[in-house]
Parts: C-alpha cells; sequence; structure tokens
DNA sequence: TATTGTTATACTCTATAACTATA
DNA sequence: TATAGTTATAGAGTATAACAATA
C-alpha cells in the first residue's frame, strides 16, 4: 500500500480525477439535456469548424453516429451544417450563437462546480499542477487545416 | 491566452486529461466487450460487496438502470447478485473469479497503455504530481460499512 | 407507509451494413 | 474505384413510472 510505484499511484490519481471530472460534466450536460459527447463537441466548435469525417475520427466515433449526434443537436439549433465548396461531398459543422452562448454558460457552470476542488490548492500549486499536467496530455488533434498532400 | 487564470488553467488541463484518460479506458473497456461502466463496476467490487442502490448511487445512476448493467455482465459470469441475510429487499453485487482475472488484465492494460504518458515525467515529477492531485480528488464513497444509526 | 429492486417503456448513443453522391 | 455522408437496423445505456416484496 505504502510500497505503490509512482507511475501507479499516478495512473490511479489519473484514472480518479477523470472519473471525478466526467461526473462533473455529465451532470451539468445532462441538466442542459445534453449528453457528454455533446457538449464535448460543442467545445470542440468553438474554435473550429471541421467537417463530418475529422470530428468523427477526432471524437473516435462512427461517422454514422456523428449524423445522429450534429442531427438531434442542429433540430435545437446549437450548431449548423454547411456544404463545403471545395469539395461537394464533404459537410462541415459549426456552431451557431445560441450554440455559442449555451457554451459559454456550460463552461462557466463547470468551473464553478470545480472551484470547491481546485480551490483546495492555493495558487501557486494550482500552477505547478496544471504545469505538471501539461506533458501527460495528448496534443488535441489539429482539425482545421487541411494540408494538400498527404492526409 | 499568456494571461489565463491559474483556476481556468488548471480546469483545462484537468478536462482534457480527464477526455484523454476516458479515451483509453473506453477503448480497452471496448476491446473486452466492456461499457466503461462496466469496467468502472469491476473495478469497484475488486475490494467492496455492496448492495444494489449503494452502487447505484455512488456511479450516479437510476437503480433500474443499474439493474440491466448487472444483469448484462451477470450473465457473462463477471460478477453475481447474492441475497442479503440482514433484509431481504437488499441483493448485494460481488465479483466472481472470472471477473477478478479480468480485471487484472484491464487494469494492466491501462496502465501499459497510459505509460508513454506518465512516462513523459521523470520519477519525481510523478510522485509530485500525484501528490497535487490528491488535495483535488473527491474521497471516495464508501460502500462497505453500514452503520446502524443514520443512513 | 417507506424502501429495495425489477420490469415496461422510450429515447439517446453507438456500431455495422447498405446506400447515394461525388471525386 | 475510393471517399464523404446518410439511413436502416440493432444492441447497450440511460431515466421515468408502475409494480412486487419486504420493512
Amino acid at each position: 500500500m505504502t510500497t505503490e510505484d509512482s507511475e501507479d499511484a499516478l495512473v490511479d490519481g489519473l484514472v480518479r480525477s477523470a472519473f471525478q471530472i466526467m461526473g462533473v460534466l455529465t451532470r451539468i450536460a445532462a441538466e442542459h439535456d445534453l449528453s457528454l459527447t455533446q457538449l464535448r463537441v460543442l467545445g470542440i466548435l468553438r474554435d473550429r469548424r471541421p467537417r463530418m469525417s475529422d470530428l468523427a475520427a477526432y471524437l473516435g466515433l462512427d461517422k454514422s453516429t456523428l449524423s445522429g449526434l450534429i442531427d438531434r443537436a442542429e433540430r435545437r439549433g446549437l450548431l449548423a451544417r454547411a456544404a463545403n465548396p471545395e469539395d461537394k461531398r464533404v459537410v462541415d459543422v459549426l456552431i451557431t450563437d445560441a450554440g455559442r452562448e449555451l457554451t459559454a454558460r456550460l463552461d462557466q457552470e463547470v468551473r464553478s462546480a470545480l472551484a470547491p476542488a481546485t480551490g483546495r490548492l492555493d495558487e501557486q500549486r494550482r500552477r505547478q499542477l496544471a504545469e505538471l499536467l501539461e506533458p501527460v496530455l495528448t496534443p488535441p488533434l489539429a482539425l482545421t487545416p487541411r494540408p494538400p498532400a498527404q492526409r
């Protein structure tokens, strides 16, 4: 118990914190009739306008799954589909003003909900924790540009 | 961007790491035909034998949801229901030997999958990160004992 | 009466397979 | 032929409501 490997201890902590964070995100999403995935999509679209297939790949979902997901959010006016002029097969996804407003509200609620937890560290430790987390994080896949050659 | 509040930066990092960890857990669970929740239940049952209602509350799920979840895992022989002698209404849930073996394998796969990420920190920093994470973590609800008075 | 758990129902999430349109 | 996306279908996850058994 006291003999735990530093790597094991870190994985335990990361997994526990992941479940805790997901619990908060899931609850807040549900309070706005959103699924966790929809909340995540809104967050992604805040500063990106990907095509369906790239978004699906980024989320690790099948294209067909994303179709339904986008359908439901589009019906609620949170995001929209748009034709891609360069390739008529492609459908781009973008956030609407309503979606952006909701996302800002969700973002605020998440920060408030986590404040009691993050507030248990002082300013310096918070910064230190964020810094130590950085190298562990996978860089977010770049969804935006589209290099003409490889793909 | 450089002017970000330390609390905001920490929340961003925690949320990103949560999605990353959940991605790994979901993939590994799926490779064994398990849902993320089932994987989590197996992990919980490793050292606990809760009643249905407590497990549901701990997971933030409705009792009816848990019934189906336990049904499917029980059909696969990973866990079992048992009558509670003290209260005939109660159903306890426990892991089977097969469930325990699978859980150990899953645990190993998770650690391997995360090794490239955690390995980006040296021994000392790993320990430091785990320590800083500790105060942020909600203590896991005690599922085991059952104080006779309150509850 | 209140609590524990299951069942019936309905909707969302998810993947696979088959399809259409475009490249 | 290959790629992008949708639709049809089916199973799992989820909650609400109604119910049975027990307290």
